[in-house]
DNA sequence: TAGATTGTTAATCGATTAACAATC
DNA sequence: TAGATTGTTAATCGATTAACAATC
């Protein structure tokens, strides 16, 4: 229970809580692990295996039951906590990112979007505005955030990494291309070019007829 | 050599690829699998084993050629040819991915967008045009294309990925918080939200302490 | 040649799957 | 109670790391 979660296990929680929020949504009550791996292509086995890491969050002869066990998912993911939200960089990314519906109805708190950029300073999107990158600090201290999404592009990506790291974000969710690595700061990566690259490879290798 | 080459081994490709861009940026010329894994984190034996699925492309006593090395990834990932993309949902993602500048440079071709809100047909973002997804199949007839990028609400993202695959696309790029598997289609996902959950499940281990 | 570093084989480690006793 | 299904322990499988002979 307190040992350390692989990697692994945590990328299929969010998928789990897709899974149950869809089932709950259909009116579902409970749900087998046999049954929720025929829905989702993962062996029973291994639902069981990942779910045991945070408790025993079933029953016995009965199953797991939908809103119970989403609730608890949303716990151990922490999504059930607000969560205040700077967006470095507003560019394209930045800017989808500001507009994008689904993060401010789940508790995602876009505060501002900082850039270099004077023209686009001063500019609002989705609500949010833009400031200046030198008021990064100062902005932090009155309105402290707990995630930063890098937004910016590969060249200043790794300084203003360490920038928001010093100014207190334990959380970067980082969109350039650069890998980034920082002690004591969760660092996701959602670098969109390598998973296009990963999808060219198959492509090439469904053509080659390999698989 | 011709045996399966896992997924862990495609993830870190573009990693690989975008170390040996910058290297080749700073005009070294060679560069050993031990220098690497410093750079990288990585070990020097994963690196070794990474590129020995794909040939030999070192020289021993000397190490690699940056630039050859570089080349070899290129086409193995597929990346040194031009594809075709259609982009599917013209909402704030569709949008984005259109006006990133990083695709169009790296032989993505973006034919179009579709939606089926009428207010967006017609428009123009980032020089691509949004058309009717009722026009999808005799566009894509016309214009055949490598890859769709999926962008659409979750309600509608598994109907017209199906409709995708009909329509001959063997590459699906999928923004939509649903988990598509389709028979003789590549499907990379890029779901944000599942993302950033990882990540807040990430940050709260660090504020527990967990490290 | 001597030194360095690869490509590859073997050893280790971790994650997935299978099996089953516990129990609802 | 009998049937079902969990939580967990053991077995298998695959991926990472270590070691080293081949060789530039």
């Amino acid at each position: 229970l307190a040992t350390k979660v692989s990697d692994a296990v945590i990328r299929r929680l969010p998928r789990y809580f897709r899974q149950l929020c869809a089932l709950d949504g259909e009116g579902v009550a409970k749900i087998s692990s046999l049954e929720l791996s025929r829905r989702m292509g993962i062996t029973a086995s291994q639902i069981r295996q990942d779910l045991s890491c945070f408790g025993g969050f079933g029953q016995q002869g009965y199953g797991y039951s939908v809103s119970f066990l989403r609730g608890r998912i949303e716990q151990i993911l922490g999504i059930d906590r607000k969560y205040g939200v700077v967006i470095i960089g507003a560019g394209n990314i930045g800017q989808a990112l500001a507009q994008y519906a689904q993060f401010s109805a789940r508790g995602y708190e876009i505060a501002a979007l900082f850039d270099v950029d004077e023209a686009l300073v001063g500019n609002t999107f989705g609500g949010v505005e833009v400031l200046h990158i030198d008021s990064l600090e100062s902005f932090l201290q009155h309105h402290p955030a707990d995630i930063a999404v890098l937004a910016a592009p590969e060249g200043e990506a790794l300084e203003l990494a360490e920038r928001l790291a010093r100014a207190g974000i334990r959380a970067i969710w980082n969109f350039a291309p650069v890998d980034i690595v920082l002690e004591g700061v969760a660092v996701e990566n959602a670098q969109l070019t390598d998973g296009l690259m990963a999808l060219t490879y198959r492509l090439g290798e469904l053509r080659r007829g390999g698989k």
